[in-house]
DNA sequence: TCTGGGGTCCTAGGACCC
DNA sequence: TCTGGGGTCCTAGGACCC
């Protein structure tokens, strides 16, 4: 068998990133993307503002505490989702194979390219100089034996970076990149690690797979043992199978009226309904999450014997949900989800529910049409009929 | 400091069936 | 009489990642 060979690619910094790229007047600036709401968070940041503690996810009110010079930029999707494309083009036409794992990262598969490239720090410079040349930006590249260390490495040097990690070094390599930043390891799991007086990737090698498992779980300990000595836990190994679309939304202040509550469970069912038909998938489970104003949070789910066809379906069920467990009180979050969710426009059902279901799931693709071309057509007139029961 | 939004995977308990 | 064993599905919560 051939050896393996894989490279990750991370763009640096990529939301703010393009920001530069496409306004130069911000190159050097503390840049941030979010928008400075009470309740938001940073969604991305640019190394100036790196300098000053700001990071992914960082509350905003602090960020701008930490450094009040920065410039926020609201998000812009669409054009992120363009250069993603531009960079995810270039590396189509350098790897044999490739999963894109997010917005602006991928997995390559470069195993048996050594007749097509030199070398794969050659494979890897190559690829480095064209996303720069014709993208304008820059990206990290992390090469090893597997995904796992190769997502390790394009980490361990950014931006801008290039880490190789040849094989048989994975072991030594885990263990300079520590336990902290192991991918999989988050804070819950490194603090009770840490009670457990370890500290180091090392010390987490001279525990036993069972002990590991005693302490974190049947999946959760052979995934600690494998990632201390360097072998690939299978991240991004098997193409996921269930999948689920949410949607959800954060408020300031609090909501409180029911009018208000059912006018978003109103706009989310639809959200979620029209990315389904997008998708073609069709969801067996509905579920709701409340959040209050203390953060406190609560999912709720129900998987209907009769099918999920429409917003409509999906409104009446989260609303059901919703007052089945609300106790009152602010609400800060709601959100609306499909879960179970399998390929097709058709959930396998009795014959007499086929023609109501496709009925509803063409009615409502004729509206998400209408919609796409500027209409703001909403299911109001529903909403009401289904508060007067 | 006071915590977005979109996902995936795992666990544990209960229901239900054979 | 006081309690089986295995399998599958559903639900709720939690950890983690970008």
């Amino acid at each position: 068998m051939a050896d393996e060979l894989f490279f990750h690619v991370d763009l640096d910094a990529f939301f703010a990133a393009v920001e530069v790229l496409d306004n130069p007047s911000l190159r050097g600036k503390p840049l941030i993307i979010g928008h400075e709401g009470p309740r938001s968070v940073v969604s991305t940041c640019s190394y100036e503002a790196r300098k000053f503690g700001v990071h992914s996810a960082m509350p905003m009110t602090v960020a701008m505490k930490l450094c009040p010079q920065a410039v926020v930029i609201h998000g812009r999707m669409k054009r992120y989702s363009e250069k993603s494309k531009e960079v995810m083009a270039i590396i189509k036409d350098i790897a044999p194979s490739f999963i894109q794992a997010s917005i602006d990262e991928a997995y390559l598969d470069m195993s048996g390219t050594e007749r097509l490239y030199s070398s794969p720090k050659q494979a890897a410079l190559l690829l480095k100089d064209r996303v720069r040349n014709e993208s304008g930006l820059t990206i990290s590249v992390g090469v090893g034996s597997s995904r796992f260390i190769a997502k390790l490495a394009s980490d361990y040097r950014k931006p801008d970076g290039l880490t190789i990690v040849p094989p048989g070094m994975e072991c030594r390599f885990v263990d300079a990149v520590g336990l902290r930043k192991l991918w999989g390891i988050g804070k819950v799991t490194y603090d009770r690690l840490v009670r457990y007086n370890i500290r180091t990737v090392s010390e987490m090698r001279d525990l036993s797979e069972e002990r590991l498992q005693e302490l974190f779980g049947l999946k959760g300990g052979s995934y600690l043992y494998k990632v201390a000595r360097g072998i690939d836990p299978g991240i991004y190994s098997s193409d996921s199978k269930s999948h689920s679309i949410s949607s959800e939304r954060t408020f300031y202040p609090d909501l409180i009226s029911q009018d208000a509550i059912d006018a978003v469970l109103m706009e989310l069912s639809q959200e979620v309904s029209f990315r389904s038909l997008d998708e073609h998938f069709v969801g067996r489970t509905v579920g709701i999450k409340i959040r209050y104003g203390d953060f406190t949070t609560i999912n709720v789910q129900t998987t209907p014997q009769e099918g999920i066809y429409n917003s409509e379906d999906i409104f009446i069920m989260a609303r059901k949900l919703f007052l089945s467990k609300y106790k009152g009180g602010g609400v800060r979050l709601i959100g609306v989800g499909l879960y179970q969710m399998y390929e097709g426009d058709e959930i396998e059902q009795g014959e007499l529910f086929n023609e109501v279901s496709q009925k509803k799931r063409q009615l409502e693709r004729t509206i998400m049409s209408m919609n796409k071309k500027g209409a703001r057509i909403t299911k109001a007139s529903s909403l009401i009929d289904i508060r007067k029961q």
